[in-house]
DNA sequence: GTCCCTGCAAACGTTTTGCACACAG
DNA sequence: CTGTGTGCAAAACGTTTGCAGGGAC
């Protein structure tokens, strides 16, 4: 596949300073980032980088399908590429830990689909850890 | 299973009003509900019952196990009886429109658990809806 | 030159917190 | 009676938006 950079301007993207530090922000080698970090490592790189154009442009990069938006338990929102390799997620109901895990994807049935393209699959296994299971022998 | 009422009960769970209400509210057969909406309904049994109060009891619903918070794509919390029948979103990156769909659940394998205490698995399946696919088709 | 993107700061909606009072145990 | 849960209101948090100026095409 064709660098994300090279992919953008073919969609007839403007592409600016700013958008393009945020894009190669992302296709780093990062797994999850949250908006105000990938923020902070793009004001690294080019400090006139204001937050609101990096949402702005998590939300654009997102609605083009050359993002996955994840939004994870502990609330706020985290931005994966979706070229990388996949990984699930292990999260501990009861303190928020959470671990990287490896899992077959789950199919969606072909009548399922509801004529949507599919592009991803996110899964999150709830689970409780070892330090919580103790508290939680009341039963 | 014996009723959440119950089992709250023998968790030497203080049980007040307010808790009863909330957990007699998310127990119903609604399938996603946001903290605001468990607010409402919940202020239709019993007015005094503040919002406060649902955050606080929904937070340690969730941490004891009893109750799965599956944050969406849209940002806010929502909450779910983990004794309901499973099922899986399938989200537009697009436009955010989101169906229930059915699929199996994918298996976490053994040497991947860490020790940790499965209590459920959640799935999004990312994808263009129909109305959103002909705008993307720039490439 | 035009239009879209940008930065700033203020607005927004959701969730959390501090405090004094009230009630379950 | 004691300790914990409660209501209220204000704060915190992540995210979005309105506007005037600037830069990509």
């Amino acid at each position: 596949m064709e660098p994300l950079v090279t992919r953008l301007r073919n969609r007839e993207w403007r592409l600016t300073a700013q958008r393009r530090v945020i894009a190669e922000t992302l296709a780093g080698e990062h797994v999850h980032l949250t908006a105000d970090e990938v923020y902070e490592r793009s004001r690294a790189v080019l400090p006139e980088v204001s937050r609101a154009t990096v949402y702005n442009t998590l939300n654009e990069l997102v609605g083009m399908g050359e993002l996955l938006e994840m939004t994870h338990t502990d609330g706020r929102k985290r931005y994966d590429p979706n070229v990388e390799e996949r990984h699930h997620h292990l999260v501990c109901v009861s303190c928020g830990r959470m671990l990287d895990v490896r899992a077959d994807d789950p199919r969606l049935p072909e009548d399922q689909h509801h004529g949507f393209e599919l592009l991803a699959v996110e899964v999150t296994f709830r689970a409780r850890c070892p330090e919580c299971v103790p508290a939680a022998s009341t039963s």
